[in-house]
DNA sequence: CAAGATGATTAGTAGATACAGATTGATTAT
DNA sequence: ATAATCAATCTGTATCTACTAATCATCTTG
């Protein structure tokens, strides 16, 4: 019964974050000072500085020394495979939707580059994502069979938050990844995808193909996306933190 | 003549990277102690943590409770148009070329894209790079011509470390940015690009675009990519050290 | 000889303190 | 009214201290 003690900072860090949800602190807004947080939450000034250093570097919070710490925005994705899609839609105020296409447990006959990857059995749930009822991604989710034992239909809701893959295969069945490994490949949509995405066959899409390893370097699940629409990313300067070009 | 003052942590922080790359710290072995390494650089412990963090973020190092700091890597980087092509081939141990198609001081006409960003005339420099000598990306930069006063073709050398269009424009016009915003297209190569590249007209290729701002939030420069090759990025712990999903 | 206990080493967390440097707003002088 | 000055406020940097928790090599014991 070792309970996982909770760094203080990564408590605080939460707070501070549903606060930041909840409108709380609203966009644009400033924050109280360090000193005035750190008495709120009862804890040093070096402890909060922490927490609020995780926010701005993920891109919720400007600091402006002498100023304070300003409300940048709500939503600081990256717009990776392994940035939920589900809550990329949502955070715009759209409506992400499921439609699973067919699981295989395992799957017969996987393709060679994902038998490369994995020595074991997998299986696939194969899915197409929307957005406001539109067709956006075509998703092929390939998984070791012992890693998402009594996997069924029933664990891929069509709508509600619960569709994100990646809370699903880590809360229903605990599965972690530390590392990552993606790659964006240009493509011609071959007919079953263009049919899927209601493209034209041959049109220019995107493939983005990504495996994620845990900590011992174990592949534990691969992601391959098909879509025609572009991929965003927004970098900051914490991007380049160190290693300037 | 107030001299900036560099703290002390960036000061470590680019003596140990430089012994990093430098191979005094080689791949697979451990540093010294934050203790040992404190008192090699007559800071404080803390002080050195924060150097090393900036590291461990960078993902040159990784750190162990009661084991120490490994050297993961020398390479971290994601690649991004901002991430200096130029090193990621030599670090690859390639040859990267840049053979310069031409230079438009000011463009006559740029397309609507470009002028949307961009209020004042702009520059336009187009280059062919190449890895080992093969055609790799089309790139044309667009840059305020006021930004790059003296503009010619003797800044753009076809071979070296200084073919970096990120290095030339700090380096030679003073140019930074803090953000950036990039797009990955999906496209079929259009016939002039196609031929640049060497490959047929119509193959589905990767259209990489990137606007650069700068503190003000005013556009410092564009560039616009075409490839055939994918991009691949590798994403470590760090890139979800706030909001898991 | 092997398994387990032990102690030394090392990073992780947390606090108090001090001063420097930037910003902001109020006060004062022109 | 406007400009200059000053003081208060707030973040940035840096040090010292203390304790916790994981790791690793060594020693002990069966």
């Amino acid at each position: 019964m070792n309970k996982p003690v909770t760094p203080k900072y990564m408590v605080v860090h939460g707070e501070i974050l549903k606060r930041l949800k909840s409108n709380h602190y609203s966009v644009g807004t400033r924050l109280p000072s360090e000193e005035s947080l750190a008495g709120t939450f009862k804890v040093s000034r070096v402890t909060i500085r922490k927490s609020l250093e995780m926010l701005v570097d993920a891109g919720y919070l400007a600091s402006r020394q002498g100023s304070g710490y300003h409300v940048n925005c709500l939503s600081p994705q990256r717009e990776t495979c392994l940035a939920s899609f589900t809550d990329a839609v949502l955070r715009k105020g759209r409506v992400p939707g499921a439609k699973l296409i067919g699981i295989d447990v395992p799957h017969p006959d996987p393709p060679e580059d994902i038998s490369d990857v994995f020595d074991a059995p997998v299986a696939r749930i194969h899915r197409l994502r929307t957005v406001d009822g539109e067709p956006e991604l075509l998703v092929s989710t390939w998984v070791p069979t012992d890693l998402v034992a009594g996997l069924a239909p029933d664990a891929f809701p069509e709508f509600g938050p619960d569709q994100s893959i990646l809370r699903i295969l880590s809360d229903r069945f605990n599965l972690a990844w530390s590392r990552a490994c993606e790659t964006v490949h240009p493509c011609a949509a071959p007919n079953d995808v263009a049919e899927h995405l209601g493209i034209a066959p041959g049109t220019p899409i995107l493939s983005v193909a990504c495996t994620a390893y845990d900590d011992t370097d174990l592949p534990v699940f691969h992601d391959q996306v098909f879509r025609a629409t572009p991929i965003v990313f927004n970098l900051s300067r914490s991007a380049r933190k160190t290693d300037p070009i």
